[in-house]
DNA sequence: AATATAAATTGTAACCATTACAAAATTGGA
DNA sequence: TCCAATTTTGTAATGGTTACAATTTATATT
């Protein structure tokens, strides 16, 4: 657990978060697993600290995260939903073949939005999928 | 119908389709509304002409064309899926305001994709969303 | 044409991630 | 401590999607 209570405790009152446990845990597990769990992934773990946990509060946490902009929401599989804690913009690409997802830097300022000049943009999502290197390497 | 029966026959033979009754259909339902229509949608519309047609069906058909590559699937709703006729390289907008999904061109080739140098990138899929031009008129 | 074989379509049931909601538990302030 | 508000839980429902067997339709052969 490297990202430690206290500071949990401490981002979420930043973000006018009320810390309870579980919501410090949740942020804890997203701090520490940045490989865009799903819901299952996060209740899974935490089920071994909180013996009383029932998936609703995961999701019920996350969409409170997503309401106050410090997860976002990753829709790259096409069964269930990733949370990703890094909020900074960057895109994601899927390995077809072996499935990981890879972070990505990406620079939007040249992308050329011409075509929605005057919208506001809240959100940019990008998601990439193919084959990676690794997987290339070994075929 | 501006998409006419024939050009669709010819269409789906060119990438490797028996043209049937549904599947002209549903092809010729995707080149005349752009607008990323979804399973019901297009459902909805062909049973009209297709009496005895069934969901399944039109699931087949577009999952058919998803691997022959003629269409897109278009993730930017976390409901359900919409589907894409246009296969060019370009972005999807949606208005969190009116709903409305708007195509925007794009510019990848001076996105910066270093971190995944040496990837196959088979798909880009670009999702923005935000508060439409028509909407901030009106508000 | 008739028959046989393959392909396409249908209908129903199951799947499963997510949501709704009311009950129970917990928290924090007076 | 007591009370009210908030949080958490558990169960049931929702709904898009998929599995699959049965039916229908198309294609090829004689």
């Amino acid at each position: 657990m490297a990202f430690k209570t206290d500071s949990a405790k401490k981002y979420l009152k930043e973000h006018d978060i009320k810390p309870s446990t579980i919501r410090i845990k949740v942020l804890q597990y997203l701090k520490d697993n940045k490989h865009h769990p799903t819901v299952d992934d996060i209740y899974k773990e935490l089920i071994e600290d909180i013996p009383t946990l029932s998936k609703t509060s995961i999701y019920n946490t996350l969409e409170l995260f997503l309401g106050k902009n410090i997860v976002n929401l990753v829709s790259i599989d096409d069964k269930e939903s990733r949370y990703d804690i890094d909020t900074s913009a960057h895109g994601h690409f899927k390995c077809k073949s072996c499935n990981k997802i890879y972070d990505f830097n990406i620079n939007t300022s040249n992308l050329g939005e011409e075509d929605i000049k005057g919208f506001i943009i809240n959100k940019r999502k990008i998601y990439y999928e193919g084959i990676c290197k690794d997987c290339l390497k070994s075929s």
